[in-house]
DNA sequence: TTTAATAATGTTATGTTATAACTTAACAAT
DNA sequence: ATTGTTAAGTTATAACATAACATTATTAAA
């Protein structure tokens, strides 16, 4: 199992997810030839800046606020589409949103915890989730492609704070 | 397991689904004292005349073409509220769509099979991946309170049929 | 059966997310 | 230098969703 929720609900050094991510992020691009621009960089810096998804027109915002001239939504748009179809950053179907991926290239399976508090998104890579959801649909005879799979709730953080409330 | 895949994925009197619903319908709101108005019931019915999930842009035509008056969006939202609410019909995050519920008032967890060449939906509620879910959840200590799950790929018919594209 | 309360609908406007269509710039490769 | 390719700029609009307020139906109570 593949996961980065210990860290998403644990404060930490940011910096290093930043970091990480960018690193990979040239590494991955390097390998398959393609140009990872100042724009599409700075999309998924934007994404990274903390581990809640974050909306195309967000995004838009930010990076009129950094680049100082504005910035229309295709720019956006294209930078997301890029990012997806290499692997580095996730949609959040139910909330129109993006989402940096923690490890991108190794074949996993986007399911998310997604906290109805505090809008933090964790992903796990659960094969006997993977391995579950292949046989039911080879049951239905339906040929898996491909998938989304979102849960929401409270994180850890949230949870527990919650129950303070009641106290 | 619950599901409509085999139902949804084979030739059958049509007519059959779109009464069952409807009574469906009118027992639960009689049950719970909500009331199925003929916007309601309309829109639900326009939900049931396929087994793919229409838009709310596409209920509005419909329903505009059928009661012979403009209907503005509103009025769709409204009604698609309702019927979520109670469980009649499932939004499709990864869509923007709705679609029938084939198992109202039964405790589901909604998992659909989406045909990515005919658009046909199957829903299927799979308490083991139910379990799994609520597994992986409490494994990462995330309170788990709602989800979505939609799989995409190839209904048996349109597999069969792109086998033979392949011949 | 009038009235008051509530629920549902009508109406207009607007917010939000996403893409089409066309133009220009940057870059790479002969 | 020219051509092909990929990326970015620009304008407009399509597609999805809701806010806010007015009106009408329904229900339940006086």
């Amino acid at each position: 199992m593949l996961t980065n929720a210990k860290l998403v609900h644990q404060p930490h050094d940011h910096r290093r997810c930043i970091n990480a991510a960018l690193a990979r992020a040239n590494d991955l691009c390097d390998a398959q030839n393609l140009r990872l621009t100042p724009t599409r960089e700075s999309v998924l810096r934007l994404l990274w800046q903390s581990h809640r998804p974050m909306g195309a027109y967000q995004l838009q915002d930010q990076l009129a606020k950094i680049s100082g001239k504005p910035i229309a939504p295709p720019t956006i748009y294209r930078a997301v589409e890029f990012l997806l179809k290499v692997g580095l950053i996730h949609r959040i179907a139910s909330l129109n949103a993006y989402i940096g991926c923690p490890f991108p290239g190794s074949d996993h399976s986007n399911l998310f915890l997604i906290c109805n508090s505090c809008g933090s998104a964790a992903e796990v890579a659960h094969s006997s989730i993977n391995d579950l959801l292949k046989k039911a649909s080879e049951k239905a005879n339906f040929t898996l492609q491909d998938q989304s799979l979102e849960l929401f709730g409270l994180c850890p953080n949230c949870s527990e704070s919650q129950e303070k409330d009641h106290e």
